[in-house]
RNA sequence: GACCCCAUCGUCUAGUCAGGUCUAGGACACCAGGUUUUCAUCCUGGGAACAGGGGUUCGAAUCCCCUUGGGGUCGCCA
């Protein structure tokens, strides 16, 4: 029977369901006693246990839109609720609509395994989970998910708190660093809560939820195998089930190793609402004892998702789609452990520009493709243990560094998927969250570009989209572009400087800071990252004598073409320069203006590009006299000598000539 | 394969829950002009979508069903 759990809600079950209130359980009412309603609803031939519910009771598989959750009052729930009477259907059953509203307040988390830097997939969650909970008061928390001993735990694997923190995110509760962190319900490493799940495993073998299974992890493989040749499903036996409790307690006794499965009911139908997906419905029969603890003593993400979010005070879980059909096994332990239910939500995928999944295993992927395609079957860029260690298996992922160095070695270009790609090729970070947010999340009325703030106070479940999206970096560019021209130019000074101290210091050692605030400012508005100004500006920092031209027959055209050609006006134009009293942009200009109106028809062009060529070794560069004075004169003389020097192989076509 | 989810321009999306105001709006990309000392910007204009089929309705992008397509999950990974 019921019994126990909010009053209003199970007041409203029984108002609305006579008969058939047995099967349906709360999910806070569940908490010991076995199986808490009885064979239930003959209706179907399947009891169905209702563990939310939301306003529409419709049982089919068509996800029925929520029109709001979170604790928020909103003029929808009225109409919403409303319309309950006018339901009632056959199972499941319909709860109010403020029956699956968490009253607690708003606590939701991120929790990545700990696996380096942050993906894109991974901070557009962290993003919708930070936004929801700081949005309405509440509190976002960070939790690291290193269940798997495995995985390496080390600084380099919590970079994605770098990248977090770079993004704005910032969390109330978790691992302390950039000033953020701490927090009541710690620890928040799995790793260190044992005890917490050790005691939730307890509770459910004594309850007979929960039983312990001594097939290895190899027996286990071969049943796979062997399901997959003669194409049936696999599901586990329950062999362990059947095993008589002096067994059990003889081999444990023994020490033998096992493992813990969760014992899945039988014949029931799973009922949660999604915020963003609606009203979701899976059988329990599709599932098979999951293993719960593994033979290590540590919880699968399973077990310890549901331990830690109910320990944790989560209010609302934010998470990727390919969490959906997870929610099962989460909700069946919820209600076998007596815990409350959070509101879910779970978010689409993001996928590649070619359809597939964007995942921090693309890197991996690519550098595996480029080495089958080679044939490469030694190492190369890294170590030999290393590399053996990576071709074990293609759960083994290469670290950055390594990745890099292999990438380079190949020629071959990681795609960019990590947070911290963006970073280093010149990304602002309020343009990544603006992006990154629009990736499955609309404000409506034609609004695209917004801040921080702004999310905070719109961002909704409601308003997030159900199918996957693409991720598009060109329209990443074109706002990283527009945000880059609205900076005031200090602030995008400062930004460049920034930039160059972190990725090319040559720049900084070259130029003095105002010839480096010129070479910024010069750069800003054609500029559409960060790294812009650097990528195309090499011949700043290059040597006088070492300048590389371009070949090309842009050229070409620009030195040999008309009468006087360019080689001629430069020669002539040298003399101009060398001439003039003070080196700046003030005096420059008009004194090449005037030696163009003279001998060039006054078109400046003409003079312009043999210069750009002289000075910078091709056709592109900043404005030609910013670019001339953050050079200095000396430097330009010496250029456009050295080039008048090599007019004969300049004026010849080749690719490029030193 | 089983189960679950999804479906509007090339892409991200608005519009769908409360059917008519949608000859479907915006942005990125693309194409054509224009500005500019190069590149990039910038300006103007343009093409571009309701996956298909049934049904409900006076009326369907919007509601229902089927088909098709895409994706996810089926681990002692998370």
């Amino acid at each position: 029977m019921v019994s126990g759990g909010a009053g209003v809600r199970l007041h409203l079950v029984r108002a609305e369901q006579s008969a058939a209130s047995d099967d349906v359980v709360d999910s806070s009412s569940r908490a010991e006693g076995g199986e808490g309603g009885d064979d239930g609803d003959a209706r179907d031939g399947v009891r169905v246990r209702v563990l939310s519910q939301g306003c529409h009771g419709q049982r089919s598989v068509r996800a029925v839109r929520r029109p709001s959750c979170g604790g928020v009052n909103h003029p929808k729930r009225q109409r919403c609720h409303g319309s309950v009477t006018a339901s009632a259907p056959s199972p499941p059953h319909v709860l109010p609509f403020f029956a699956m509203t968490d009253p607690r307040p708003v606590r939701t988390r991120f929790a990545p395994s700990p696996s380096g830097h942050l993906h894109v997939g991974g901070a557009r969650t962290a993003l919708f989970c930070w936004a929801f909970a700081r949005g309405r008061g509440g509190q976002f928390i960070l939790r690291i998910e290193d269940t798997d001993r495995k995985r390496s735990s080390d600084a380099a694997a919590l970079a994605f708190l770098d990248d977090l923190a770079w993004l704005g995110i910032d969390w109330d509760e978790g691992p302390e660093a950039h000033g953020c962190g701490g927090g009541e319900r710690g620890p928040y490493r799995q790793s260190e809560r044992r005890a917490l799940y050790d005691a939730a495993f307890e509770k459910l073998i004594a309850g007979g939820h929960a039983y312990r299974a001594f097939e290895t992890a190899e027996e286990l493989d071969a049943a796979r195998a062997a399901a997959r040749v003669e194409k049936r499903e696999y599901r586990y036996d329950r062999a362990a089930l059947a095993l008589d409790p002096a067994t059990v307690a003889a081999w444990v006794a023994e020490g033998r190793p096992h493992a813990v499965r969760f014992r899945v009911p039988d014949d029931e139908a799973v009922v949660f609402e999604d915020a963003v997906r609606g009203t979701v419905r899976v059988e329990a029969s599709e599932l098979d004892d999951f293993v719960i603890r593994k033979a290590d003593g540590f919880p699968t993400y399973h077990f310890a998702v549901v331990v830690d979010d109910e320990h944790m005070q989560v209010s609302h879980v934010i998470r990727a789609q390919e969490h959906l059909n997870n929610t099962v096994k989460h909700v069946l332990l919820q209600a076998a452990l007596g815990y409350t239910r959070p509101v879910y939500a779970h978010v689409s995928l993001i996928f590649n520009p070619d359809g597939s999944k964007m995942s921090k295993r693309d890197k991996d992927k690519t550098l595996r493709r480029v080495v089958k395609e080679r044939g490469l079957d030694a190492p190369v860029a890294v170590d030999e243990k290393t590399w053996a260690w990576w071709q074990e298996s293609k759960d083994h992922q290469l670290d950055l560094d390594d990745a890099e160095s292999l990438a380079a070695a190949l020629d071959a270009h990681l795609p960019e998927i990590n947070i911290d790609d963006f970073r280093r090729a010149g990304y602002l970070p309020e343009v990544m969250i603006n992006y990154l947010a629009l990736l499955g999340w609309s404000p409506g009325e034609d609004v695209e570009k917004f801040d921080r703030a702004f999310l905070l106070e719109r961002f909704d479940l409601d308003r997030v989209v159900k199918s996957p999206a693409k991720f598009d970096r060109e329209k990443l560019l074109a706002f990283n572009l527009d945000a880059l021209q609205a900076m005031p130019e200090a602030d995008f000074v400062a930004a460049v400087r920034a930039h160059a101290e972190a990725h090319h210091p040559a720049f900084l050692e070259r130029l003095d800071e105002a010839a480096f605030a010129r070479f910024a400012v010069a750069n800003k508005e054609r500029s559409k990252t960060l790294d812009d100004p650097f990528r195309d500006g090499g011949f700043f920092v290059a040597g006088d004598d070492t300048l590389t031209y371009a070949r090309t027959k842009a050229v070409r055209k620009a030195l040999v073409n008309g009468e006087p050609n360019g080689f001629a006006h430069l020669a002539a134009v040298r003399e101009t320069l060398a001439a003039v009293d003070v080196w700046s942009v003030e005096t420059l200009e008009p004194a090449v203006q005037a030696y163009a109106d003279n001998h060039a028809g006054g078109k400046l062009g003409k003079i312009a590009q043999p210069l750009r060529i002289a000075v910078s070794g091709g056709t592109i560069s900043p404005a030609i006299f910013d670019t001339l004075v953050i050079l200095g004169r000396d430097a330009v003389l010496r250029r456009i000598d050295r080039l008048l020097a090599h007019r004969e192989a300049i004026s010849t076509p080749a690719e490029t000539v030193s």
